[in-house]
DNA sequence: TTCTATATTTTGTGATATCATTTTTAGGAA
DNA sequence: TTCCTAAAAATGATATCACAAAATATAGAA
């Protein structure tokens, strides 16, 4: 079974968003894995709810690719594979490099700060190996440029992006032994301080390729050894 | 009120796919609108059904973008504005045009006949001016290509997109007395019969930009005089 | 031991009931 | 008429129940 962490419920939360916001938290950080066996009641009892909040949660949660509800009463992590997880990695790049171009225009020299702070602190979280506060830093230094812009429609599919890499994420940092880390944010603030739209997407790219595309598709050629990955090196 | 469109319900369907298929539906060709009052209750009666299944397809709907579910009773189709209407429609193209470019590896002569005889059927549905069949048929033409690559995940975020976009295409059809339908499918045929990625997304950005850009941003203008279109021409 | 058929349990779905809020409606007061 | 207030109605959320279908366990045969 599993261990979903606990998290803050708010008084104004009805269950059903609680149920959301918690499952959603464990497939992030990856506690709940491809095997791992869910069931609607299953996981009502264990939260001691009734059924109705959870089932809508979890519908939720496959509206979002973070699930599948499997019509013969299964539900399941999709299992990674390299061809998925290359299709899901360049959406990502194209997604945040979208994001990025259209928040541009918005930056200010405060939300580059505020940006610097984020990882100023990601530095202190890599020094304690504290692999959960990571990624949740990581996302919220991309998520503070992305929503730079007011009107803004993309960052719920750049969630969702995020949430169907999470159990994988998981399992790069299980299996590989040494996991270093580069992350390409100076190069990201850099382009921003100049407003260089062009430095800018490449500099997303590669920190997307360099914090998980690469390590990713190692990851996946380990296991299947006779396989090429799909599409090459998704460097550009 | 408003009268959903019927649709066949397959019998392996259940009562909520069957209300999310068709309330989806109905989104899509614009007969749900804005000032449409929603409520699982009136729903649920309107459709001879228990509240349980309404809720969760509204909640489904929800998570794409479709509905809005607010917090205090109230569910509402949102309404577009220009800004709104100008990030939707530049993140459709960002996407059609990265689905496009992941799916040219996978175009085959068979691919592309199958395309041109969809595109054929639009011509009809213009002469005819059946505007849902049109609409129906131009996602059809579109979907074909994306989902050439057996591997694509981008599909369901695309359909998110055009779901956004139905009810205020309804709204264009209505408030323009003439509508002039301009598609690019031909370019798009064009471009992959001679495998030209870069002739490729030209050619789907233009049928974006003439399909729904334009006459939008000019429906968009004519309801506020006194505002200009934040980000200008949306032609690149 | 291994396979198969049957019984038992578990599961998802959908309807119904209840409760706390919110919205709407009425009825007066200014 | 317009504005406010209180009663009434409607609504969303959740728990519980019933049912059919699927998964699992059990028992007997090969």
């Amino acid at each position: 079974m599993f261990d979903l962490p606990e998290i803050p419920r708010h008084p104004s939360m009805t269950t059903q968003e609680y149920v959301y916001a918690r499952l959603r938290n464990a497939i992030m950080v990856g506690v709940v894995q491809p095997e791992s066996t869910l069931t609607i009641r299953g996981l009502a009892d264990y939260l001691d709810l009734s059924p109705t909040p959870v089932r809508e949660a979890l519908r939720r949660l496959s509206s979002e690719r973070a699930i599948e509800l499997l019509g013969n009463r299964r539900i399941s992590i999709p299992v990674m594979t390299a061809a998925r997880f290359d299709e899901i990695v360049r959406l990502r790049m194209t997604l945040e490099c979208h994001a990025a171009r259209r928040a541009l225009p918005f930056v200010s020299e405060v939300l580059i700060d505020q940006m610097r702070l984020i990882d100023d602190r990601m530095d202190d979280y890599v020094q304690s190996r504290d692999m959960n506060a990571l990624t949740i830093s990581n996302h919220e230094f991309h998520q503070v440029l992305y929503t730079a812009n007011p009107h803004q429609t993309v960052m719920p599919v750049i969630e969702s992006v995020w949430l169907q890499l999470g159990p994988f994420q998981r399992q790069m940092i299980r299996e590989l032994e040494q996991f270093y880390l580069i992350d390409r944010h100076k190069e990201i603030l850099a382009a921003l301080r100049q407003r260089d739209g062009a430095a800018l997407t490449e500099a997303i790219e590669a920190d997307i390729e360099d914090g998980i595309g690469r390590v990713g598709h190692e990851v996946l050629r380990a296991r299947q050894p006779g396989l090429q990955p799909l599409n090459g090196q998704l460097g550009m």
